[in-house]
DNA sequence: GTAAAAATAGCACGACCGTTCGATTTATCA
DNA sequence: TGATAAATCGAACGGTCGTGCTATTTTTAC
């Protein structure tokens, strides 16, 4: 704490200098690490394959991690910290209640149809570390709480801006919409459905509408064109 | 096809005598197998732990499949059975249409309770195997599909009897349905929340409104016991 | 340029994996 | 009961895994 190393002076270009060589590739083997582990997994993740990636030997890439556990942690913050980019912060730009809410699932919806090639360790780390207590899965959990807190503060901010019904349930509203991620996951890339997409869109057209204070008549044919702009995720970035 | 063994005459007792010592103690690695694959998914299925388990010798128990991944196969084939006989069949009892629907549903929602303890292969298989092709995963993905369709079937039924909208889109429904289970088994068995099986049914209730042909104003409070009688999953066996 | 420090490589260990094969026990049936 | 077939065992093989050690190379700092 008080012994804050003097040799970190800074040298001559820049101020802080951040990367000695080890960080940098130490940031380099995280990236590959995401890499493969969106594919195989957490669980799958072995160092053999990962150093055959990065062109090193396994005690190399070892040594930056100490252990396979602190590497699978490394990835799960690297994952955290790229889904906040690309997912949250960019939705804080919008106006609150129902426009940043949608917002928000529509960077969500973006980014998993991009991971209905690739994955998501947030559904395959839950599926592997549901019975295996300790810090991977702590990191795990709390990140995918972190983002399901947000969401339901979208909920209630929406809520407190007349948008949605004041008796609305977030906890419940947040659930809804978590499992159409879920199911479009699992029926686009494991099932091959070419039409989760859309069908994730009009589901959740449908749950605003059922929470919505708009007037919102009961449809005589409910029309998944109702009030989609089919294009809106694509163009919304 | 031709060369029925004709060694299979029966003895004296029964018409078949089905299980030789053989097909009895298969069944019983089964069974095991079930057990350890539910926990750890199929893919943490290891030959050494269900010999353990079975107090066999590894070649023992290897020998009556052949392969690790006819073993997987196996249990697939075996959970499915069970599936069919748990959440299916039951079903079928109830009146074309709504009650039928709700029963499937009630009868799934009631076995994924059970599995919030104990794990469910379709999901765990559809992480472990969303990018193996191969025989256990057409064995699992057939099997879904056929719950799946018939969940569509039902919803057919449903809108031919009336129930719902003529306009409805059953693989949309069947989608959102499906979304609330994925969803059941994520919070309630990954993240630890307690109130997902109430979560899942009162959706239910909101999908189910959305598309039925029932009288179904806009709530002008939302609220979980509008239709719905807690008790319902609990009291319908 | 040179000495200290950090990064990386090479190698080996023990553990577990699925699988093979020959020996041995157990069940089956005339 | 005795012959035959089925079931099970025991040991071993080649492979991958995470990890720990000791060299060696590369980077850093003066």
């Amino acid at each position: 704490m008080s012994s804050q190393p003097p040799a970190k002076r800074l040298r001559s270009d820049s101020a802080a200098r951040p990367l000695q060589k080890g960080q940098q590739t130490k940031a380099a083997i995280v990236d590959a690490a995401l890499g493969l582990a969106t594919q195989i997994g957490l669980e799958g993740l072995s160092i053999g394959a990962l150093a055959e990636v990065m062109q090193m030997s396994k005690s190399g890439v070892f040594a930056h991690f100490g252990s396979r556990e602190e590497l699978q942690i490394s990835v799960v913050r690297e994952y955290h910290a790229r889904f906040e980019d690309e997912v949250f912060y960019p939705a804080m730009a919008f106006a609150r209640g129902l426009p940043r809410l949608r917002a928000m699932f529509d960077n969500w919806m973006k980014r998993t149809s991009v991971e209905i090639d690739s994955g998501c360790i947030y559904i395959s780390g839950a599926v592997q570390f549901e019975d295996r207590p300790g810090p991977v899965r702590d990191a795990l959990a709390g990140s995918v709480n972190t983002w399901l807190s947000a969401m339901r503060r979208a909920i209630e901010m929406a809520v407190a801006e007349g948008h949605l019904h004041p008796g609305t349930d977030a906890a419940q509203m947040a659930f809804e919409i978590h499992a159409l991620i879920l199911a479009l996951h699992y029926e686009a890339r494991f099932l091959g459905s070419p039409d989760s997409l859309q069908r994730a869109l009009t589901a959740f057209d449908g749950i605003v509408g059922r929470f919505s204070t708009a007037a919102t008549p009961v449809p005589e044919t409910p029309s998944p064109a109702r009030s989609r702009k089919t294009t809106r995720v694509a163009t919304q970035g």
